[in-house]
DNA sequence: GGAGATACCTTGACAGATGAGGTATCTCCG
DNA sequence: CGGAGATACCTCATCTGTCAAGGTATCTCC
């Protein structure tokens, strides 16, 4: 496994939920999202993101929808739900407190 | 599992040779500094202690030796080796990075 | 008509974390 | 003396998220 796979590890469901926050997206354009956010030095990869949809959408975070494009591949957009937007809260939050634990414990 | 075990994940070796750093150290203290460290909201479960003390010790960072207790419970003490402390500055490396990288994403 | 991009999905395998179990010693208290 | 609780080590089966590898289908450009 790769190096970041393990660190960005746990992660994958907030980075998915704060993506939506803005508004709703699909899968392939979020990933490449992350791709350009990072300059392309990580990426989630597409087995990864799909199993994160289907896990958060069965714990109710997100639902989803066919896009009606005339042309071209089909998408399948995704929308933030409310108790998605509670549950990124809570994420936020977690991560703020870990990053500062971890920072304190490997320094 | 728990949140932290997911968030700590990957991290795991990183903090056990920071705290190797600074001197020889056993197992259960480590352990009992990081519960201290972090008042008590984060430890590492004694089964994933000793598995990444196996696993580090096989990669060659870390070598160990039993104590000369006179009294109480034997003690297996670790030190860092060289390719530890090599090692660990790539760890903490990494960690820099993709702390700034998973704070942009989640934000 | 073929290459490459866009876009979705499933399956099996892997690795790290951990619950549950074990062993052994010491100290303290009644 | 006997039991509880702390100290200290270890193993193994199981769980979960990641991901390589495979698949389908459409569109654009040359």
């Amino acid at each position: 496994m790769s190096v970041a796979s393990d660190l960005i590890r746990g992660h994958t469901d907030t980075i998915i939920l704060a993506s939506l926050r803005s508004g709703d997206n699909y899968g392939y354009k979020i990933n490449r999202m992350i791709y350009e956010m990072t300059s392309g030095r990580y990426e989630l990869k597409e087995a990864t993101l799909y199993t994160a949809f289907k896990r958060l959408e069965e714990a109710g975070y997100i639902s989803s929808y066919w896009g009606d494009e005339e042309s071209g591949a089909r998408r399948r957009y995704y929308t933030i739900t409310n108790r998605g937007r509670e549950r990124y809260e809570e994420l936020l939050a977690e991560w703020n407190e870990i990053r500062d634990v971890i920072d304190r414990l490997v320094k």
